[in-house]
DNA sequence: AGGTTCCTGACAATAAGCTGAAAATATAAT
DNA sequence: ATTATATTTTCAGCTTATTGTCAGGAACCT
């Protein structure tokens, strides 16, 4: 997916891009509305990223325009907290969902997946892996047909796993992607994550590296 | 089918009627009260789509008058974000269905749709869940066939989740649903009204999902 | 062997959820 | 306007599943 973030803050800009960049899509950075008009007019984008303070004026008329010239391209506007007013204007204007700064970027993700599968016409698309059936908006998981419960942690593992299927993850990778930023982990936590995964999913679906990290889904060496 | 769109925000109202049109449906727009009565009186119409904010009143009061003149012509209630405590009273006032803004053209045609189809033969569209018959527009419940009564904010909470059956709900997904942007609520709210359904609609309907949310529908065919 | 790296059962601390009941609002009735 | 009634929100105590950590052992590599 090709994703366009408009978002003036260094700081906060650099750690969208990188996330989203994790995640496998493409992202285009710009700063200002100008920018992001002549990215526009260019490259088409599945998504639009857009902070609504921006040095040459408000993201809000940008959206218009783009409403206005009748491309649906999704919007996730990002705005600070005391900004209600113009988050309603922004939701008026035609975005598709907001976020609060400061936001997670668990949250970021969900949201960004969310807007995708509805845009694709794909509001409950679900995952093969082997065996396993994976319904990613009930969050349900069936092993043979059979039901299994995850706990929270355990579902955002595989989560790891299934957003990027048959790709080698470390270990501090995955810490990465079940904790917070700052919130280090001391133990072996992930090891026991991934045995409790294990147990639950069946041994075969997580593939240990030594030394290197985990991966799922594809056993062989790697086709697509 | 023919429709009414009553909707005085511009852009907006020009997209819906296009989305509606390329549908093949007849689309009337007008963008006020007094218009609105003025078309529903001398034509038939099969769906209503209502905006609340009006310049010269709000939607909330056409609709209980349309409804208390004994009219069943199902109506769509657009609403923006801000605005849910409307919302409420609008389904309160016999609403079939609502929209919060921004929403997809798709989830506009989904709804259409569906609205269309549950009136194609049956003047009283329900829901069945389980054990469970749910009017959708007298907002009735009946568990065994015994009648239950769900406040304004029990149903508003059950909405969501006859809206996104089986689907899984975290609390600050139902939070959005049920409270206005910036109001925020900081108690256990959520908590307190799931186990109120609970308490009314049987403990089987809806399950807790530990750390993640809720989910509600999927008594079904099981397997186990 | 000797040194890693990884697996996994057990466990205490914690966080998440449930629910009765009081306090605060809102709504209706007189 | 006052009173009565219903609903919504908050609070606090309780119950229970989850979490992170550890420790001993297994697997792996050179």
């Amino acid at each position: 997916m090709r994703i366009l973030l408009v978002e003036d803050t260094e700081g906060l800009g650099e750690v969208i891009q990188d996330q989203i960049a994790d995640e496998g899509h493409a992202v285009d950075w710009v700063k200002c509305i100008s920018n992001a008009e002549a990215s526009l007019s260019t490259t088409h984008y599945d998504l639009l990223l857009l902070d609504l303070m921006l040095p040459d004026g408000s993201g809000i008329d940008l959206l218009k325009k783009i409403r206005k010239a009748g491309e649906a391209t999704p919007v996730i506007i990002l705005t600070a907290r005391d900004q209600i007013s113009d988050r309603i204007n922004g939701l008026n204007a035609g975005a598709d969902d907001y976020l609060v700064k400061p936001f997670d970027l668990s949250e970021l993700s969900a949201r960004i997946a969310a807007v995708s599968r509805r845009y694709a016409g794909n509001p409950n698309p679900k995952v093969y892996i082997g065996t396993l059936e994976i319904d990613l908006t009930k969050h349900i998981i069936s092993r043979d047909g059979v039901v299994v419960n995850l706990t929270a942690r355990e579902w955002a593992l595989l989560e790891a796993f299934i957003q990027r299927p048959g790709t080698l993850l470390s270990k501090s990778q995955l810490e990465d992607h079940l904790y917070a930023f700052g919130s280090e982990i001391e133990s072996n936590t992930i090891e026991v994550y991934i045995s409790r995964l294990r147990k639950k999913l069946g041994k075969d679906q997580l593939e240990t590296v030594r030394g290197m990290g985990y991966r799922m889904g594809l056993s062989g060496p790697g086709s697509t």
